[in-house]
RNA sequence: GCCGACGUAGCUCAAUUGGCAGAGCAAUGCUCUUGUAAAGCAUAGGUUAUGGGUUCAAGUCCCAUCGUCGGCUCCA
């Protein structure tokens, strides 16, 4: 890429030829669609999109682009490209901008907000009223713009951009407002860019954790038991458990205590933390039982807090550290599920951390270490942290002003203090207080919020939580909520994608597979799985009756970390011939030694075998 | 929830303008006893997501429901 990659993305050639694209697209639109009104087209993350209102059909229904019409739009919009025209910048005032776009309502509400002061096309608050706007025009094209664009249509490469699909999009992405037709491309410098662009989304399909779920037998989703409500298979659960072990054990080093609580409670218990009016929209419905109302737990806080509160407590007992792998249920809109990703019930890896004030910093320090290690063991090291904070303006955020700039002030004082970087986002927090999330970015560059940190001053006030301090007064506790997996589901999902389904050693649902070569030699392949399995090794003895090599080709595509083949010489000598999931025939070696080494692999949780 | 596409055997997919539902893999049985990514033969497997409708005839056309996928909104 001839870009500098410290260069701005808004700044890059690949972001004029974007715009440039989105308009061109435009052009098109409207050559199939004169009536379309336009709202906007900005660049995106390796693409652009257009919106467009493309008025009623016969039936009043709102119009759409069907996939011939994207075909036909993508044909026209090349041949613009090629057909060559200069884009041209100037700038209209106010008044004049009114006039010229009176017939184009979308662009109108823009430019009244630009006048106004309020937000730019992207929704982002402008500091002062804007008294002139950018026009970009090109041929007859004329687009509210500020640019930047690329001099002239041909430099967008006809054949280095692809339409790839159109969506329904709400205006101003408000769902209260109108539907949009939304048309997304993609754009490069040339054409192999934009093939290796196509290739990578063609990788990413492939290693799609919900196919490589189904294909390794790692989880299934059944109509029967219901959308988002994932079921783990046997290969699945093992993953889990290994996680959630090596979680257990991390946290049993860092004092904290188990906890178990229900599935259900109260309603009086969530609208006294004050989920239910903050969740309600996602929640499944109350279970009404003898006149009183419980709810599917969305959230694991209320039930610690209620555990905290049952036996008075001193600041002795602090920092008190209770840890659950709690089961929550939200009812997330139907379009909104995605195999392990994104579901109905899952599991968060969930404490919290009832501490004195004086305990924050350094509890905070701590919570961000254990992440730290967490993700250091999974091999994740492109990662990056991201405080959220409230935003003043939105309702959505519970408590005083007062306890947010405390909580924020906390989590930064600790953050700085650890040597963690971290960028700020409003209105990122939860509804009780700011948090520090962690962003995984994964082999494919895409990004993941997975481990999260959040500093609550709200519910130990809401809840009345106190403990008796050294002066022999009541003081308040400040709670930590920390997750460093987040949820188990998207987790693995994550996780299956990332490493394409060859998980490290100590992950992987089966470890070896035992291939005898002959029906004679199956005895000796289950004396050596047995005594494997005494180590405590997971292991398959492949006794079917295939062939040697079909036996290799389905532990390779189960992606098994080590194959033993094992016939005559081996069954002799006491050894195995070791071959792994990467294609390395390693010969063969005493049965000691394989087992020493992997053992010790396993020990590590190295990521290597 | 909204917009669009889609739903055929356990999986991946065929089935001409509406005209006898099919293949490969997997499964099961038999034969072969095999040295680093697919042995051969045979058998079984379906109310074409569900419910209506149009038609002499529906996998195919129409309506509704459910589900999946891509987005929007939302989010661990």
């Amino acid at each position: 890429m001839s870009e500098n990659d410290n260069m701005p993305y808004e700044q890059s050639d690949l972001y004029r030829i974007r715009h440039s694209a989105a308009h061109v697209m435009a052009e098109a639109v409207r050559e199939h669609f004169p009536e379309a009104k336009l709202a906007i087209g900005p660049p995106i993350a390796d693409g652009f999109y257009y919106d467009f209102d493309l008025g009623q059909d016969e039936n009043g229904k709102p119009r759409t682009f069907s996939p011939e019409d994207l075909e036909k739009i993508e044909i026209t919009m090349k041949k613009l490209l090629k057909k060559n025209a200069k884009f041209e910048q100037s700038s209209k005032t106010i008044a004049e901008a009114r006039e010229f776009f009176a017939d184009a309502p979308y662009k109108l509400e823009l430019i009244e907000e630009l006048a106004a002061g309020k937000v730019d096309e992207n929704g982002n608050p402008i500091s002062e009223p804007v008294t002139e706007v950018g026009i970009y025009q090109h041929r007859n094209f004329v687009d509210l713009c500020r640019g930047p664009h690329v001099g002239f249509t041909k430099q967008v490469k006809a054949n280095a951009v692809k339409i790839l699909r159109s969506s329904g999009a709400y205006w101003r992405g408000d769902e209260n407002r109108a539907q949009l037709q939304r048309i997304y491309g993609t754009a490069w410098h040339n054409k192999a860019e934009l093939d290796t662009h196509l290739k990578l989304l063609g990788e990413a399909k492939a290693r799609d954790h919900r196919r490589l779920g189904k294909q390794l037998g790692l989880f299934h989703i059944s109509q029967l038991v219901g959308s988002g409500l994932p079921l783990w298979l046997p290969k699945g659960a093992i993953l889990r458990e290994e996680l959630e072990s090596f979680l257990r054990q991390a946290q049993v080093e860092r004092g904290y205590l188990p906890v178990i609580t229900p599935h259900i409670g109260k309603l009086d218990l969530y609208k006294t933390s004050g989920h239910y009016p903050y969740y309600k929209d996602s929640q499944y419905t109350p279970i009404d039982v003898d006149d009183e109302q419980f709810l599917l737990k969305p959230m694991n806080c209320p039930h610690h807090i209620e555990i905290y509160r049952s036996q008075p407590r001193s600041y002795r007992d602090l920092p008190l550290r209770l840890a659950e792998f709690g089961t929550v249920y939200r009812y997330e809109q139907s379009g909104e599920l995605n195999g392990l990703t994104r579901v109905r019930g899952f599991t968060v890896d969930d404490s919290h951390l009832f501490v004195a004030p004086e305990q924050l910093e350094e509890e905070f320090i701590g919570v961000v270490s254990l992440i730290q290690h967490v993700f250091q063991t999974m091999g994740f090291s492109d990662f990056r942290a991201r405080l959220g904070t409230n935003d003043p303006n939105s309702d959505k955020y519970a408590g005083a002003p007062e306890m947010w700039a405390k909580g924020i002030a906390a989590i930064r004082k600790a953050a700085d203090k650890a040597g963690m970087s971290y960028t700020v986002e409003e209105g990122e927090a939860a509804f009780y207080g700011p948090k520090l999330d962690f962003i995984f970015r994964d082999v494919l560059k895409r990004e993941w919020q997975l481990g999260t940190v959040q500093v609550d001053f709200l519910l130990p006030e809401r809840f009345d939580l106190a403990y008796t301090a050294v002066d022999g007064q009541k003081h308040r506790p400040v709670m930590i909520h920390r997750a460093p997996f987040g949820s188990m589901e998207r987790f693995v999902g994550i996780l299956i994608e990332h490493f394409n389904g060859a998980f490290p050693l100590w992950l992987s649902p089966v470890q070896v597979v035992m291939i005898p070569i002959t029906d004679r030699h199956v005895a000796y392949a289950n004396k050596v799985a047995t005594e494997l399995r005494a180590a405590g090794v997971r292991v398959e003895v492949d006794a079917s009756n295939e062939r040697m090599n079909k036996k290799i080709r389905n532990a390779q595509l189960q992606k098994v970390p080590y194959m033993l083949v094992v016939g005559d010489k081996e069954e002799e000598s006491g050894a195995v011939a070791v071959r792994t999931r990467e294609n390395e025939d390693r010969g063969a070696i005493p049965l000691a030694e394989f087992l020493a080494g992997a053992t010790d692999l396993i020990a590590s949780k190295a990521v290597e075998l």
